[in-house]
DNA sequence: CAGGATTAGTTAATGCTATTTACTAACTCT
DNA sequence: AGAGTTAGTAAATAGCATTAACTAATCCTG
């Protein structure tokens, strides 16, 4: 049944027209210059359906032609690229830590961004900056001059299923924000599609969606900040991100690990977040709330009370990356988060203590590809945009 | 793109069709007795669809009618059921202690069972064992005079989402298993769908799939046995089994709970089932491999040894349930395998913990609904049998 | 008990979809 | 220049869900 992630029931024309639309968006964006001829061949579709989705596309501003294909025998076919001109996607994201605002293209490049560095305190407040950053954007005439498809809104805390709704950002002390309502009480524009989202979940949407060539079967976006995320992302032609009951796919930050363990934020006790998270470290580790954590460790790092406690966190993260291959198994894990800044400190013992510790039935196929993010400033708010873009394709 | 668990390719009208179909068939099997027109309105399709795609299930022997429905005014409705008498789907189970063949019909009732209570050795010898019982179930002649719609067999262990073979059965020492053709091989009956999945996918999907009135988002099925296996399942009127990129989805059996802790079968340290499986208890406690392992602990409960090692395994399978939420997050939870004949020593400490541990988010919502299945002798072959019906629903 | 109201279900026409088939277009090679 | 080859388009076709108009079967009212 259709809800705010997915927005229509199967049964009708529509539904299959999406699809095939959808797929041969994906075709593009994934071997950017494939003729007509060559999607046809590559998504099963006929040459005639593809070119006339082909067609439509272009005539909305989605796809451009490009050069002629100098294959040795034969009519050349027309290469096709997305067209980076003339759309954007707006993409924010709240952190812990600050506001990013970015606009996209359909490439997936980033033209333009903004942030702010602030601790967001109240909801109507933070929307109420966000805004004004959201307006400082477009007012930027080479963002202005385009048409815009919406504004996609990461969030670090499980978003409602049902409704675009946050649940609890425990990292901010919010309970039940209708954050896209604030928003737009502070903010006309843009047009077309708002959507809302889980940060680690619009991080892992963006990473999967503008990657190049074959497709993993699925990635899963490990966010190491201030507490741990978690997103994951399948499906070839037609993303999906699994959310399960209540949005809490992939939420490994609350895993136990020590049975009656230390106090966790969440309520519970002995969560890998107690072993494993930028509170933790700030508080175990003596960091003030205002200081960059990052900087001041690496700073310390000769203190061997601190390199110990990076090292051991980094196993502590080792070892989630391996239990998260025997829940979610994802064909791809990326690392990023703010943590990611600490580098080889934190990141070489957890990628060794994946390794190290591989069962029988993962090291008899190949190692899972692990990739980190050193800085993913934007990551999730150029993720928010690229669910903006999913999104207008189903509906163009 | 297709494989062999989902069969076509979006894009064509006939994938329009299986979907249509496959939605008319979860209501009526969800709701048990609607008319066409209820049906159209619960589905959002059109009446002339509905009537249409039931008329023709009728004519197949999927659908039957039944009484008139008499609301006050206006014509009687027609209701409709699924049809119990004109076929059959068999389901097997290759268990660490036993075989098991089943044969359902479309309401998911057992109509009759085989069992055998030996420990499978050689995947041939165990193929032709196997073989033997469908014989003899397919030698019924009530079973006989129906129309069988295939074949679904669950092993205990993950199998390849590429192709229908097992990767790996730690506990039965099977390893890269073409089950199905070892089959093949012994038995040529029955026509129609061949399948094979993973104990706990099939127990999961049987368990889902006839879920009578309004489905939860998705459940996954805990299977508690020699190992600890568990299946998700979601998907309204098109379930789906999330598998991840080689099976592992669910295998929290060997997700790591103590960091270096006791050697487990896998080959890694400190897994799940170090601290809640049949082969731990049973080497801890000294249970010989022969021997029924709930049988001889409920007969030692006076033992203070045992009593304390099935609560400190209650306790960890309870941590499993938690950590479950936090990762795959099913909107229902139920408990199977063999060791929940063990009952109340083992399964109370399991839900008190689950009950005690509840993080603020968890907290904040309505508690998961538990289901414990006490006798899952049949559930995972059932779970096949059904796993067929849905397959053959797509190809009607 | 007749006739209106109401709901169920079917039928025929319609519009949209992808596919098929046949075509034109554009290039290379000989 | 002409044969061969591949790309792309156009028109005809088949299949799907939808629409709108119909028939069917019941209840209710007077």
């Amino acid at each position: 049944m259709p809800n705010h992630f997915t927005p229509h029931a199967a049964g009708d024309l529509n539904y299959l027209k999406s699809l095939n639309r959808s797929t041969i968006l994906s075709t593009v964006r994934r071997y950017p210059g494939l003729s007509r001829a060559d999607i046809a061949l590559r998504t099963g579709l006929t040459k005639a359906t593809v070119g006339s989705v082909v067609n439509v596309l272009g005539e909305r501003g989605w796809l451009r032609e490009g050069e002629l294909h100098a294959r040795g025998g034969g009519r050349p076919g027309r290469s096709l690229y997305l067209d980076g001109e003339q759309h954007v996607m707006l993409g924010a994201e709240v952190g812990v830590k600050g506001l990013r605002v970015v606009a996209c293209n359909l490439l997936g490049e980033r033209l333009a961004s903004q942030r702010l560095d602030v601790s967001p305190t109240m909801p109507e407040e933070t929307a109420a900056m966000l805004a004004r950053l959201i307006e400082a954007l477009l007012g930027d005439p080479a963002i202005a001059a385009r048409s815009c498809l919406g504004l996609g809104v990461a969030l670090p805390g499980p978003v409602a299923p049902q409704a675009p709704i946050l649940r609890l950002a425990p990292n901010l002390g919010w309970v039940d924000v209708d954050f896209l309502a604030l928003l737009r009480a502070e903010l006309d524009s843009p047009a077309g599609v708002w959507l809302l989202d889980n940060e680690a979940n619009a991080a892992a949407f963006g990473e999967f969606y503008f990657i190049q060539g074959t497709p993993p079967e699925s990635i899963a976006y490990l966010s190491a900040g201030s507490g741990i995320g978690c997103g994951v992302v399948s499906g070839e032609h037609f993303p999906v991100i699994p959310r399960g009951h209540q949005g809490l796919v992939g939420e490994i930050g609350h895993t136990v690990l020590v049975a009656d363990g230390a106090p966790c934020h969440c309520g519970n006790h002995g969560c890998a977040e107690t072993l494993v998270s930028g509170w933790m470290l700030r508080e175990s580790l003596g960091v003030a709330a205002d200081a960059s954590l990052s900087a001041s460790l690496l700073a310390r790092l000769d203190e061997p009370e601190v390199s110990a406690a990076l090292a051991r966190a980094g196993r502590a993260l080792g070892l989630l990356m391996l239990n998260l291959h025997h829940t979610l198994n994802p064909s791809m894990l990326i690392l990023g988060g703010s943590l990611m800044r600490l580098g080889a400190p934190l990141v070489a013992p957890a990628l060794a203590y994946f390794d190290a510790h591989q069962n029988d039935l993962l090291r008899q196929s190949q190692r899972v590809p692990v990739k980190v993010v050193e800085d993913s400033t934007f990551t999730a708010a150029c993720g928010a945009a690229a669910q903006v873009m999913a999104r207008a394709a189903i509906e163009v």
